[in-house]
DNA sequence: CTTGACCCTGTAGGGACTACAGGGTGGATA
DNA sequence: TATCCACCCTGTAGTCCCTACAGGGTCAAG
């Protein structure tokens, strides 16, 4: 009763691509599943859960080193789970330097756009200030 | 009376390293300098202001391309700068597509760790979060 | 004359994929 | 049975933006 399915199939139900699948399988993110007479990969629900927790973690911007350490963690299902998050804790910290950034870099910018008013490249500000600092 | 300078003189001051100069030059974003009796590169102001250019644009996130094209632009000092304008507004949007992102994706991870209360893993949130949709 | 800081070229690595090339497999159709 | 096509296999090379060597040459100071 139990299903399983080719590389295509999770990958479509994954949301992920062959390539990425053989490149996790690679890397040591997803144990090599067994093979058909065919030699094709044959995976079932459990390789699913996997992809599905390593594509999820991925898109909340996760590294795969990251990615591995959850999933070792997970493994242990005995001991607390202060470890974990502190890994998700970091995380978040990290996210919220970016966004920070991304802010400051945006205002940056904004002014830039402003200062330019249709006039010639020549006296374009945002050439200008993209230059070097006055006196660097 | 013109200042030159090496490539080590010239990566102090627009702090960048001497292997990243080496390497705009090979990808044609720095024009290859003239060459001292013993070969060694010799930059001068224009260089310094080219380079300066690229690393603050590379500051502000423009890629490598998006800088090239504005160094292009930035070359026809007699063309209204329209274009530099778009170059500009639409990286502006694709910082705030981003911040929005991770706005989003910060909110989710503080919502895990919110719910995950020094428990142990196996009944651990973030790790349940993290796995298939439910019946997907 | 030797030391040490700098410079040169060329090549490989990293992270996270992506894209072939060149072949094999499996099921439907003519 | 032949043919077609979608899918699978391995292996390698490319992407982006550097970074880090290895194995040498140059130059100024002591």
């Amino acid at each position: 009763m139990r299903q399983t399915f080719s590389i295509g199939e999770l990958g479509r139900r994954a949301g992920t691509k062959v390539e990425t699948i053989r490149y996790y399988e690679r890397s040591g993110l997803l144990p090599p599943p067994p093979r058909s007479s065919g030699n094709y990969r044959v995976y079932d629900q459990e390789h699913l859960r996997r992809l599905s927790f390593i594509r999820r973690a991925r898109k909340l911007g996760f590294s795969l080193e990251q990615v591995r350490a959850l999933l070792d963690m997970a493994r242990h299902g005995d001991r607390p789970c202060d470890r974990i998050d502190a890994v998700v804790q970091e995380h978040v910290a990290e996210i919220e330097r970016k966004i920070r950034d991304l802010q400051c870099l945006r205002h940056e910018l904004s002014t830039l756009l402003g200062q330019c008013g249709r006039r010639k490249v020549e006296e374009c500000r945002i050439v200008e200030a993209l230059g070097p600092a006055p006196s660097g």
